[in-house]
DNA sequence: ATCCTATGCATAGGATTCCGAGGTAACCAA
DNA sequence: TTGGTTACCTCGGAATCCTATGCATAGGAT
């Protein structure tokens, strides 16, 4: 189950706390929802090169581990973009909270 | 602004308050949101439809103004979607909510 | 009387978001 | 050496939404 227009807020969150790569940006998000929340890699992909188009967030080479992944940090502009998210997912999520009660 | 996907929930609940017409639903959200949530109507009435061809919703001929227009109440089986759709989505915007902090 | 606005319903075309299914390849453990 | 996990990617198709447009009526303003 998901929340369709939170994925590119919550990538940006995920490289917020950490710059990483794609897998680990899924994972990190199914774990932290506990399971609730659980993009699929052919969402999460297109969402990663979209954000990266748009100048949001760069990647780069690593070979940390010794194999090769596209990683992925957050851009000064990615930043601001990410406060707007929240704030606008703040005052939604409270509307629709309001009126299906129990606020 | 919208949130994706949760439009049907919200037609059922104006209609759990009262049975009404489409034009009157649109409203009700805008209002109640305080004009966070606007819905258009040409993604009100195809939604409306949908939930009447689910079994969600049903619809009937109304002259009280003077004027013909479509009402709609909410079935029984709408009720129990309303109610599973209430804690779907307590579910996920805790799971939002607690990933971009501000719980 | 006429015009404008709000009401009220509806559809068509396009954009966006997401998923399922599939492909590729490396690494590691049994 | 076989299978499971990691890691990346793309291609349809489905669902949702918006804009634009059309039609029609009611009520108030000019």
């Amino acid at each position: 189950m998901n929340f369709k227009g939170t994925l590119p807020t919550l990538i940006l969150e995920a490289l917020v706390r950490e710059p990483t790569h794609g897998y680990r940006i899924a994972q990190s998000i199914k774990e932290r929802s506990e399971g609730v929340l659980d993009f699929k890699e052919g969402t999460l992909y297109p969402a990663l090169h979209k954000l990266e188009n748009e100048g949001l967030v760069e990647s780069y080479e690593s070979n940390e581990t010794g194999r090769a992944r596209r990683c992925y940090r957050i851009t000064k502009t990615g930043r601001a973009t990410l406060a707007r998210d929240r704030a606008e997912w703040r005052q939604l999520s409270r509307a629709v909270t309001v009126i299906l009660g129990e606020a």
